[in-house]
DNA sequence: GTCTATACATCGATAGAC
DNA sequence: GTCTATCGATGTATAGAC
């Protein structure tokens, strides 16, 4: 799971760089992050507090400011993980739409196993709302993303007459992405009756007519 | 606007009180709450500030606490007030389901002309997720009381076979509630390009063959 | 690379004067 | 009913020893 943040392929630099600093400081970014995701997550960026994750990955919080050196910059951090390992559900120039709408009810059953994932998303989505908020611009520009592909994707389903009577593509994908945050408030507060997965697909299958 | 809190009838108490003390109280403590709730919106409950909400209504912060004397019994009062206000749009004992989902089609135009509310509930809800927050009983309480009423709503179509085939009340209910508080997070992003009511209806003209 | 020590702001809340 | 003053806790961030 560490990164080659510095810079260096990973498997390259553990030969030739000296005594594998590096390594170890890879190591330890590794695990803060770890940490700022679990704290972020419960209480949300603004009262999340750097002492708290310096904690839990054993240092101080000077220690911890060495590896990012701000609040904000860890933040940008942990989101940039995330969206690595999230963003390979959804192809990114998939044959026909369906393909899309397949990985977004993988992306609902992986999210169902990180819950840390989905309540740091949920709660920070909310409180980046605020436009002096640090992750403001980073959740506008991922909506406009996720909003661009999810809307190709039913545009050519609409092409291919795959979409049920009166559903147009722009009502869909809003539509949608509203489905899969909503659930997860819900899922949140209530995690044992609540399906994700299953209640997208069932969603998804009263917008087209594709096999899911 | 003023709420009787102090335990007296407001007309009553009007005439055989002295010197309208109380009243300027009412007053004081109503320009409180719409303080409070539009700093509470804006950052979430914890990163609110007591300070904050005192210095937009003019006094300091140890005035404030006269009136609410913790920084969560003021929070209280503003989700006690806004449902007052909310819940009436929503009938409690309807004769058939449909006027629930036109009262829910209400709501969310209603809730269009307020963001400071929509992004009070967005956050705070999101944010109450964890159990140690303040209000974290008020928002599991609240959305079982909620999927209790539309779900009785959903119900009662069935019965009169007026729900669209293969549509379960209980699925109906889940995925309605997400549809609205999904749309109040894309709506609070970029509100030119969201019109949640329209998208409810919609939403609801998908699931049910009555006239909304 | 991590620590201690420290600076400095802000928070919620209390005590007591007016 | 509102104020000033103050407390103790907690927050981010910096400087410099090790």
């Amino acid at each position: 799971m560490a990164r080659a943040d510095e810079a260096q392929p990973a498997s390259a630099a553990l030969k030739s760089r000296p005594r594998g600093s590096y390594a170890k400081s890879a190591v330890t970014r590794s695990a803060i992050l770890d940490a700022a995701l679990e704290v972020f997550a419960e209480g949300g960026f603004r009262s999340g507090s750097l002492r708290e994750v310096a904690m839990r990955v054993g240092m101080s919080d000077a220690g911890l400011l060495h590896h990012f050196s701000s609040k904000s910059k860890l933040l940008a951090a942990v989101l940039d993980r995330r969206d690595e390992l999230g963003q390979q559900f959804v192809p990114l120039e998939p044959d026909d739409g369906a393909e899309v709408l397949r990985g977004l009810i993988a992306l609902a059953r992986f999210n169902a196993s990180e819950p840390g994932v989905v309540e740091l998303y949920s709660t920070l989505s909310a409180e980046a709302t605020s436009p002096d908020h640090p992750a403001h611009e980073y959740f506008v520009g991922r909506y406009q993303m996720v909003r661009a592909r999810v809307g190709a994707a039913f545009v050519d389903l609409e092409d291919r007459g795959l979409l049920r009577p009166h559903v147009s593509p722009a009502f869909a994908t809003r539509a949608t992405i509203a489905m899969m945050d909503g659930l997860q408030v819900q899922w949140l507060l209530d995690r044992s009756s609540v399906d994700m997965q299953a209640d997208l697909r069932t969603f998804l299958d009263g917008l087209t007519t594709v096999e899911l």
